[in-house]
DNA sequence: GCGATCAGCT
DNA sequence: CACAGCTGATCGC
């Protein structure tokens, strides 16, 4: 094509204006050394065409797209063209990219960008000081850069601690007879939510199990239901009592994976109350957060409180008929339980209202872990192994909608008992299982889910039901409305509102924007299934908005070679915002292959969106690429390899959440350079970070919270509680 | 040969 | 560590 950059031309050619208009010229000296670049997060560099010098997208055909500024819940011109700037029903969709919508205040008429991105409006506005002041998104830290405690905080923080370690899972058999996972107990009569709580009875024993009481888990909850147990003592779990309680009480830490060098030290139970921090050390326990929990943990074994033959006792497996009268009497009782910690209150403590079952906060693990083995030092190898011909039998609770028999992104745990599957979004740990010969019912979703769903894996159109945003449906008796979560594009959160009265708001993968609060008032959450991907205060990230405008600085900042090729990772789909946003600010094309365009079409872009795509690599200097292809400079230099005579220096850009728990907190990004490759991390997350996940679950004040996410490993939230305890 | 699943990896 | 995958091996049809 003529306008390619040529490859052996040192000689910058002015590429067309449409593509690389914003494209710099070279800097005036030390062109070539790439060290003296000006790092990007610094002032902009203002380009040469003065209406284009910010990261406010330039005037286009889309511009219709931003909502005025008379729209009370909209604001600003900075709003990118690609983000809708509230949520509404989407009725029909035409071919055109947007959708008039009339919501039921006539005068309150919004446009939604079938695309399905949320307008950050909030963050728009923020995006000049968040700058200014290094990607302050609005939290307030103390010395030690912790997040100020509040009691928003300790919800979040007792979130965390409760996930640790406690398996929620709730079984359904394949066959007609249920059994419990861990009693072996015919639950078949129960119904779904008495199988729940019966199955969380069980494990909260087996979480009790271990001769001394884990010093992380003081739940007043599950201590409760020990006490319930006491009148319905039925026989101990098989897999309790094969394995040593030193592995019990590991395995309850959720450090299962460090169950080979205990056996390997052979360490028993009174080798483990001894052991010291240099002794974890020594064995090789190198991480900090699992030995902190470990050594936290242990001193609460030496708690005179802890009664182990007490526990054992109590910890048998329960029947299920957990009334709401033992509830209540548990209830009472739990003001003198002596095993309470004040440092470790129940995050439902700070909302109203009485929790539905017994146990308030459940642990959700993305994969099963009732059938480990005591020799399993994974949760995924465990999974594969108990796997029954790709459906496992035991489904997570967060699968689960209580008081309906719907589930959500649960088709590894396909079973014919339910015939109405939910899918959030089209990630493949969100369908996995799912495969065109589904034959289990419906599925709903989103019109971009269903595209996906029907385009990539085959599923036909008969099966899918799609689901219209912010429109109530009636589904079995079941009213149903889903809103944009603001993850992928076509991610939704589904509220379900059963007959009980007890609404079950299912987050799937979100993140968080104001507007979601809004969606949501005057509806009572009573079970908030919610993505806990970053539940820890390390995960403060700026607004995507700010990483994005620190990308294209940085592409700004680099470009002054005109031998530079710019990749960008996205995984199959997500991150869209970021590469669309850099190159309508840019106002450069972005290459991606062809199977990425055909994705791409099913997304929903406007057509003036779709014009900054090229699938001519030699079109645009900045491409999309794989996630995964970025990860290591090795991968790079693979990369680097391929376009020796084209390109002298790549400039590649990571973009994930996980960027900000290794950087120092808020930093926009890392820039990091072995020789002619540059490799930025950035934060640019498409979940929650732990200010917004606070601020949500404040908002949303729910009674019951199932986490999605297990958030083990050093990164626990129960290794956080430990640091601030400690 | 193909689809589905599993194991290992980033 | 692991967002959300990819790749290659294996198995059953």
């Amino acid at each position: 094509m003529s306008n390619t950059v040529e490859d052996d031309d040192d000689d910058f050619q002015i590429p067309p204006s449409s593509q690389l208009s914003i494209r710099k010229p070279l800097q005036p000296t030390n062109a070539n050394n790439i060290s003296h670049r000006r790092p990007p997060n610094k002032k902009p560099r203002l380009s040469r065409n003065p209406g284009k010098e910010n990261v406010t997208p330039p005037p286009s055909p889309d511009a219709d797209l931003f909502c005025s500024s008379s729209t009370p819940h909209c604001s600003l011109d900075c709003v990118p063209s690609s983000v809708d700037c509230s949520i509404g029903p989407i009725s029909s969709l035409g071919e055109d990219d947007q959708v008039l919508i009339d919501k039921e205040d006539k005068d309150d008429c919004i446009k939604v960008n079938r695309e399905g991105y949320l307008c950050n409006s909030v963050e728009a506005r923020l995006l000049k000081s968040t700058i200014r002041l290094g990607f302050d998104s609005g939290i307030h830290e103390d010395d030690e850069g912790f997040v100020e405690s509040n009691s928003e905080l300790d919800v979040l923080i007792k979130l965390c601690s409760e996930s640790e370690g406690r398996s929620g899972e709730c079984s359904l058999g394949n066959d007609d007879s249920i059994q419990c996972p861990l009693c072996s107990m015919d639950i078949s009569a129960l119904s779904e939510e008495q199988r729940q709580v019966h199955s969380n009875t069980c494990l909260d024993k087996s979480y009790n199990q271990p001769p001394e009481q884990d010093s992380l888990r003081k739940c007043e909850n599950s201590s409760s239901l020990i006490e319930e147990s006491i009148d319905d003592p039925v026989q101990l779990p098989q897999l309790i009592t094969d394995l040593s309680p030193v592995l019990i009480w590991l395995r309850s830490l959720g450090l299962a994976k460090y169950e080979d060098v205990f056996i390997r030290e052979e360490i028993d139970w009174d080798t483990l109350k001894s052991l010291t921090e240099e002794d974890l050390l020594s064995i090789g326990i190198t991480s900090l957060g699992p030995r902190k929990k470990i050594v936290n943990a242990l001193s609460g074994l030496r708690e005179p409180f802890a009664s182990s033959a007490e526990a054992q006792a109590q910890s048998h497996c329960t029947s299920s008929h957990v009334t709401e009268r033992q509830r209540d009497t548990s209830t009472t009782r739990k003001a003198s339980e002596p095993k309470k910690l004040t440092a470790n209150k129940l995050i439902t403590e700070f909302f109203p209202g009485q929790a539905t079952e017994g146990t308030k906060i459940r642990k959700a693990p993305k994969e099963p872990v009732a059938e480990k083995s005591p020799s399993d030092s994974s949760s995924r190898r465990a999974v594969r192994r108990n796997s029954n011909n790709g459906k496992s039998k035991v489904i997570p609770h967060w699968n689960c909608i209580p008081g309906t028999p719907f589930r959500v992104d649960a088709f590894k745990y396909l079973t014919r008992d339910c015939c109405h599957w939910f899918l959030t979004h089209f990630h493949l740990d969100h369908y996995q299982g799912l495969t065109k010969s589904f034959s289990h019912g419906k599925i709903y979703c989103s019109l971009v889910t269903a595209k996906l769903v029907n385009m990539k894996i085959g599923i036909p159109w008969e099966r899918l039901q799609v689901l219209d945003i912010g429109q109530k449906v009636n589904i079995g008796g079941i009213d149903v409305t889903c809103f944009n979560a603001n993850h992928c594009p076509g991610s939704i959160m589904i509220l379900f509102e059963p007959a009980n009265g007890k609404a079950v708001l299912h987050t799937g993968d979100f993140r968080y924007c104001e507007e979601m609060s809004n969606w949501l008032t005057g509806s009572h959450i009573s079970s908030l299934i919610l993505d806990t991907t970053y539940c820890n205060p390390q995960y403060d990230f700026p607004k995507q908005e700010a990483v994005i405008q620190f990308v294209v600085e940085a592409i700004q900042a680099e470009a002054f070679n005109p031998k530079t090729l710019f990749l960008i990772g996205s995984y199959t789909i997500g991150k869209e915002r970021l590469f669309l946003e850099v190159a309508r600010v840019l106002r450069e094309k972005i290459y991606i292959n062809p199977s990425k365009l055909k994705l791409l079409e099913c997304l929903g872009f406007s057509k003036e969106d779709m014009q900054w795509f090229t699938v001519k690599e030699e079109e645009s200097h900045i491409h999309v690429v794989p996630l995964w292809t970025l990860a290591s400079f090795k991968r790079l230099k693979h990369i680097s390899n391929r376009y020796t005579n084209r390109y002298s220096l790549i400039v590649a850009f990571s973009p994930t959440g996980w960027t900000s728990g290794k950087t120092k907190k808020k930093s926009p990004g890392r820039r990091l350079q072995q020789g002619t490759i540059i490799r930025y991390e950035v934060p640019y997350s498409e979940h929650s970070s732990f200010t917004e996940l606070k601020e949500f679950v404040q908002k949303v004040s729910p009674e019951v919270i199932i986490p999605s996410v297990n958030n083990d490993g050093p990164d626990s939230a129960a290794a956080m509680v430990s640091m601030l305890v400690t």
